[in-house]
DNA sequence: GTCTATAGCATGATAGAC
DNA sequence: GTCTATCATGCTATAGAC
């Protein structure tokens, strides 16, 4: 059931517990408890707990935020010299990470990273590093689909779009609240079309008047 | 400079040390410093960590939320029985928290709040228990506002909306990276008028075609 | 590679003097 | 109300047997 090689069962069970408890709140001793390892397993695989965090995010992060860009890739090829449509642009930023979701053992790492915005510290700090190549790619595609914007318009947008997306993950327990329990996150492909027009929407809104965009 | 009170210098403190380094990783001993009382205070004040972690919340979010309510009846009476504007309702929702950032004391609150969502608890639970009047009028308001919203529909545009509001106070960094420095938090006026035409076109959006509605 | 045992430290809580 | 002193517990990390 569980993959044999104990490296791989404690990055599985943090990333339960993080989930579950945050990461900060989560104890070795409960990680290697779950992943039937010993106490000491953390430190002979990983030197440290600061240091399997940054492995539990890196090992799924580094292969999303590849798909993102391989998928924007055929997204801005197909669009050649035409113009460039918001939804696919959106697409290729949302998409995978909703279709992570469909990978059992990738399952909740959308929610986990959802949440980790929360917890900010030197440690996030780093994880955000690997943001760098998506971040520029995906502002000159915005820009190029939405005319209408300028940098630090756009920035603001995406900035709404990216809590939109974290809080979608990471606190769905909400948005069944909210609904009366009508609404969850287990129909996967409805709830990235929903994000995508109403971000799209947002995106394309025109800019209210004001004096100064810079601030 | 800071008020004479000890219970209140407790909750300033720890306000400010939740929002730097969260809730569970702030310490009594930490908190006890920064207000300069002492370490048996705060269960002198309050009994337990945990209760004082709910006067933190409770006392600046009890008044938010009337004043929430209050807004939007003043929106409803003026709308009489003409159509109500959803960036008027958004106004209502959103106004009260960019208003309580003028306030000295009650500054970093929403930074707090937005921070919130990742920490959630047993501890969060109780909170969001203070959102039932608020959350039932506004969805009211709401589906008043968009007559081609459904329920389930609403819930998930709500859900977006949230997300986006609290990223907007919990990751003000992450605008900051994102913009290169061009876009703070300082301008309020602006960024609540972003973020009002940011989900009011979000909101108004057509409903995309899809089967199932209630998942 | 896996285990036990433990060092060294920080935490929340409380008892009791003043 | 405020303080010191301390308890019991939990934590990360490591040393060293197997």
């Amino acid at each position: 059931m569980s993959p044999a090689d104990t490296r791989e069962r404690l990055l599985d069970a943090a990333q339960r517990l993080f989930v579950q408890n945050g990461v900060r709140a989560t104890s070795l001793r409960s990680i290697t408890t779950e992943a039937d390892a010993n106490l000491a397993s953390v430190n002979y695989y990983f030197g440290s707990k600061e240091i399997m965090v940054q492995a539990v995010f890196s090992r799924w992060l580094e292969p999303l935020n590849k798909d993102r860009l391989k998928w924007l890739d055929r997204v801005e090829e197909e669009a050649g010299d035409g113009p460039l449509e918001v939804e696919a642009v959106l697409g290729a930023f949302l998409g995978p990470t909703f279709h992570m979701m469909r990978d059992e053992r990738a399952r909740d790492f959308p929610c986990l990273f959802g949440r980790l915005h929360a917890e900010s510290d030197e440690l996030t700090a780093a994880i955000f590093e690997q943001f760098h190549d998506v971040q520029v790619r995906f502002i000159q595609a915005f820009l190029r689909a939405l005319p209408h914007l300028n940098l630090p318009e756009l920035a603001w947008r995406m900035h709404f779009l990216i809590g939109a997306m974290a809080y979608t993950f990471g606190a769905a327990d909400i948005l069944k609240f909210i609904s009366k329990g009508q609404c969850t996150l287990s129909d996967l492909e409805g709830a990235l079309k929903r994000l995508i027009a109403f971000s799209a929407a947002g995106l394309k809104a025109p800019v209210p008047n004001q004096g100064d965009t810079t601030q």
